[in-house]
DNA sequence: GTTTCATGTAACTTTTAATGTTACATATTG
DNA sequence: CAATATGTAACATTAAAAGTTACATGAAAC
């Protein structure tokens, strides 16, 4: 996987387990599935698990499933969780800072960014995880053995 | 400049065309002052004067100015005549679009961002350059010889 | 017209953050 | 205790942004 934000590697790992209630998915298992790597996933997860959206066992039968239902799992939740960032940073050089005008540029994009943050999770809370999981079920999709 | 947003920097070379009205800005004397090169602030001005937002003259005596009043410049016109992007980017791998859940997971999240930047550009369209610049201006700043 | 100065732009290098990888410690099941 | 899975540190790779160099093009001043 190039390019793409964590947050979409979350949802998909999450639909997956989803899908398959009851039972524990691995990392291994979940980064075939994701095509990327064992660690990047637990790395996502971890974070989720943190945010007390999935939970990870340890051992034999072991891995990750998710903490509560998909219907109370907004997308906000997850973003949250992860701490992601869905706008790009906007800050100046440190060295710059002595000039009132890059203060000044600074500040108005801050406010702008605050805003846009309440903005965005305002719309994220209206998505749910069993929003994405149903459209995809009703459509099909590989199972994990 | 390490990692500043080019809205950023665009912002503040713009500040300072309107501090010199009537005096063209090289891009050597702004990227002094913006703490980084000439070539960069060609590339982001260059956009904003195919975007009609500033102008750009050849020769001695020339450089950079304002093609209309700072008060009608919002930081949404600089936006969109960057075609920035405030918002990472969440596309999955090519090589992954053939699994039901990833495509839901794209759909969902492309319907989100689609939204989110009608948002953003909204809000974006209520700060104007003059906002930036007569909050600069009340607190003093280094004029450009 | 020639000199000077500025933009326009291509090509290349450097830097940074994200991602991928390897290795191994830790915990849990049976 | 053997097998298996997470947790995580350390390092390598990759891709985007920014910085740099070099030079072509165009406009003003003389």
């Amino acid at each position: 996987m190039k390019r793409s934000s964590r947050l979409s590697i979350a949802l998909h790992a999450l639909v997956h387990l989803h899908a398959q209630p009851g039972k524990a998915l691995t990392s291994a298992a979940l980064a075939t599935c994701l095509m990327t790597n064992a660690v990047v996933v637990r790395r996502v997860l971890g974070e989720l698990r943190e945010g007390g959206i999935v939970d990870a066992s340890k051992g034999p039968n072991g891995g990750w499933s998710l903490a509560r239902p998909a219907e109370d799992i907004s997308l906000r939740d997850v973003y949250t969780a992860m701490g992601e960032r869905l706008l790009v940073r906007t800050e100046s050089d440190p060295g710059d800072v002595t000039c009132a005008i890059v203060r000044s540029v600074d500040r108005v994009m801050k406010e702008f960014i605050d805003d846009a943050e309440a903005l965005l999770a305002a719309r994220l809370a209206r998505t749910r995880l069993s929003d994405i999981a149903s459209e995809a079920m009703a459509k099909g999709f590989p199972r994990l053995g």
